[in-house]
DNA sequence: TAATAAAATGTAATTGTTACAAATTAAAAA
DNA sequence: TTTTTAATTTGTAACAATTACATTTTATTA
């Protein structure tokens, strides 16, 4: 779902008005693949919708966010990044650069399933388990 | 290691200047076990050294953090949580209330560690796997 | 096409954190 | 002990990311 027709849908599913600003932004938020900042949306968007907003890229983004169509998701720097929820997938979080990427692995999604059915942790109970791996990417890619 | 001559032996050992302000955030960081930002640090200090300067509990938490013996995590409220480095843990975040508590399970960890040592993921090492479970506490604790 | 609730805008405020210069202090040397 | 010196603390001000709010504009529905 990239073409406009589809986002529109998707956003009139979740009760929201279909408007320029959020088409962009989710567009922008599909095409970054590394989970941008709201300053990098707005820089993006800005090229479309000349007259654009900063708020409206925080609003947009929270809205978002609330309806489930996006994730934030809080980084050491202090700034909050975004990610449009696809699947299940966990976070490589790279030392060097400050970039986040996607890790998508129904193998290892099973295994921390069955893993926390049988063990149970003392009054927690889980709704989503997601991992966080730091480390460092090798040369090449 | 609660006591002042622990932390202090603890502090010279990472290189540090003993001062009472470094014990006093020391012994905040390890009297807290539920991830004090560094706002609830300033308080609880503050009541033993009056004079006491935000900047420096910032800075002395910096300090702990690059020194290794504090860590920092990032969370979705936007602020920042500190954490005195014992075992590998991991992280429950609760829904409801903001709170992050620690999670020890050295089962889980080999699991992890062996899985990762087969699967390879393409270009990237990991250093530290931390899980991030969100979910909330039933009623009782 | 008009009415209306929702959304976008701009500005200003807020919050958490950091930069920086000056004053103070812990630790090492005399 | 006293002096020296580099490290640490302090205070203020700057900063960056985000949010509050009042106003204007727009998408949708009737």
């Amino acid at each position: 779902m990239h073409n406009i027709q589809e986002i529109a849908e998707k956003l009139t599913q979740s009760g929201l008005k279909v408007t320029p600003q959020r088409i962009a932004v989710m567009q922008a938020l599909m095409k970054f693949h590394h989970h941008p900042t709201a300053e990098e949306i707005f820089r993006e968007v800005s090229q479309n919708i000349p007259g654009l907003s900063q708020t409206t890229v925080y609003n947009t983004l929270d809205v978002f966010v609330k309806k489930g169509i996006a994730q934030r998701i809080a980084t050491d720097a202090g700034v909050m990044r975004y990610d449009v929820i696809a699947e299940a997938h966990h976070h490589l979080y790279c030392l060097g650069t400050a970039r986040v990427e996607d890790y998508f692995d129904p193998e290892l999604d099973k295994l921390l399933r069955d893993y926390f059915e049988k063990k149970k942790i003392n009054g927690f109970r889980p709704i989503d388990i997601k991992l966080h791996l730091t480390g460092e990417f090798e040369e090449q890619k």
